[in-house]
DNA sequence: TTGATTTCCTGAACAGCGTTCATTAACCTG
DNA sequence: CAGGTTAATGAACGCTGTTCAGGAAATCAA
């Protein structure tokens, strides 16, 4: 009686179909654009089905961002892989965590540059959610970080401070170019490249 | 015939009215939540009167950001004036500009951490409003970096390439700081001034 | 003191939003 | 086929920014 798989299975697409419709609109118009009725709309479904498998909106495009996140740390991981020189490694993976940004913004800004009140009446489990996301990517910073440091490279020193540091600098070329706020920036490849030179420089 | 004076003086207090209103309801809610009804109700005019004194809603917020914003330009010139080496200069008021961020959460968030996509069909002169507030503020870290050089505290190079990264880190821990992404930040002085050290470390 | 004119302000409306919930429709089980 | 379960919906609630025809009040000219 393969009813409930299918009927399982019947869900699942569903759910999916909701989370490919919302991402493209996430994608073109940000988070403030998504909207439950344009979901809707384009999957040909009425607004309330989609409560049926989403929290809220914030839910909904938490998870949309988790499974991009994952997508970040795949690439970082394979960076990792290579067993390039710690200090190259770090660089490089910087580098990757900075064109991950560029390459989805709508993502990027969603997670990192959006305040708590905009989340306001929200369920706490969604929130908190939605850093989880970016936990597992500080931890390889963390450990890049730490190898760095055993291998002579970066004086000795509190580990944690020093990848904080570093993570807000990265996070600030990273949000400063998605934001875009209008700012007449020099050429990105440049700026970028010079940037996390400095940075790195920095620390050693 | 004082009387064209005191109707554009009653013009302006109602102005001022509607942007304090405003002001109170954005520093403690943020933009998202500032609401055009909820403004012309804590001051008993209905909403459209806002519209005969602001464009929209983004021209509102924006004039209560350009006051902020002059408000830094006056912290960093009272750091400028006080004489210090160019060095000291410029971390004291790099300084001053993350205190600034968390002291006006709304503000910088606003103006540097929200994507075009809010601002969606809105005026164009509305928009780069907006960032006139910083350009100010950045000319004056140029000058700093500028002043560095001259002084020796810096090798020379390309001013405007490093003035652009200094600010990305910059702006990268005020807006990590202020965002609070719910990240388990060490504690805050110190992570700040570690990090400046680090960042001027890396410029010179 | 009139009447005309300008200025200020408003209430209602439009189109959109996230979300909830009673109700219906479809399906599966026995 | 009856009973029960599940999926999906339409209508509604209370918000949002914004527009605009119309009214009220203050000013000006005669």
């Amino acid at each position: 009686m393969g009813t409930h798989e299918r009927r399982s299975r019947e869900k699942d697409e569903l759910r999916r179909k909701i989370l490919d419709a919302a991402t493209r609109i996430f994608i073109e118009e940000g988070y403030e654009n998504v909207s439950m009725r344009k979901i809707a709309d384009s999957i040909e479904y009425a607004p309330s089905t989609i409560y049926l498998h989403f929290r809220d909106k914030v839910d909904l495009v938490t998870s949309i961002c988790i499974e991009a996140f994952a997508e970040l740390d795949r690439r970082l991981d394979s960076i990792i892989g290579q067993g390039l020189p710690p200090m190259e490694t770090l660089r490089l993976a910087l580098r990757e965590y900075i064109q991950f940004g560029l390459d989805h913004p709508a993502y990027y800004v969603f997670v990192f540059c959006t305040p708590q009140y905009v989340f306001k009446d929200i369920d706490p489990t969604s929130f908190s959610n939605i850093h989880t996301c970016a936990m597992g990517s500080f931890q390889r910073l963390r450990t890049g970080i730490q190898s760095c440091m055993t291998n002579g490279d970066m004086p000795a020193g509190d580990v944690e401070s020093i990848s904080q540091s570093i993570w807000l600098c990265v996070h600030g070329v990273t949000s400063g170019l998605v934001v875009d706020c209008g700012f007449p920036f020099i050429d990105r490849e440049r700026l970028i490249d010079e940037s996390l030179l400095r940075i790195l420089k920095g620390a050693a």
